[in-house]
DNA sequence: GCCAACGTTGGC
DNA sequence: GCCAACGTTGGC
């Protein structure tokens, strides 16, 4: 099951919003290589949520609760006429890693990520504007293990 | 606050 | 279809 990585700030939309809410709509993406990435989501695949701004790490784990859906709130059209905004549902996951409410007990900084070179060709440390990607499985494990406990 | 790295828009 | 100008994101 391949892990994603979605970013947001956390002044609009923090984890501690989803933890509250339980169950949240993904939207606002409107990057099309990110769009792009979102629509190869589905129902059951584990989500790190990182927060962009003065926070910049990893802080909590979420999992698909549904596959991608034309996002109602914004139906605009590709020009080959197909939905051009794509939403999708996600919850906090609780997983051995994290405490009762999906959050990490260590927030794995952008600082660490590079600063480690098992990093240097992930998307987070590359493409610094993308807001999902996808998130190799070994990089998926080391984030993990940085993240404790 | 600045700016690099994109992405978007509109005139041609 | 190209590209200059402009806008946006997010790290510094």
């Amino acid at each position: 099951m391949p892990t994603f990585l979605l970013k947001t700030e956390p002044g609009e939309f923090s984890f501690d919003d989803l933890v509250a809410k339980k169950l949240a709509t993904w939207d606002g993406v409107a990057n099309p290589g990110a769009l792009a990435t979102l629509r190869t989501i589905r129902k059951g695949d584990e989500l790190l949520i990182y927060h962009t701004g003065d926070e910049k790490a990893i802080v909590g784990i979420a999992i698909a609760t549904s596959d991608p859906y034309e996002d109602p709130k914004q139906r605009g059209l590709t020009p080959d006429g197909k939905p051009k905004f794509a939403v999708l549902d996600v919850k906090p996951l609780r997983t051995g890693k994290t405490d009762a409410h999906g959050r990490v007990p260590k927030p794995v900084t952008l600082a660490a990520i590079k600063a480690d070179a098992r990093f240097k060709d992930f998307a987070l440390v590359r493409q610094a504007r993308l807001s999902v990607m996808a998130v190799p499985v070994e990089l998926d494990r080391a984030i993990r293990a940085l993240a404790g406990p």
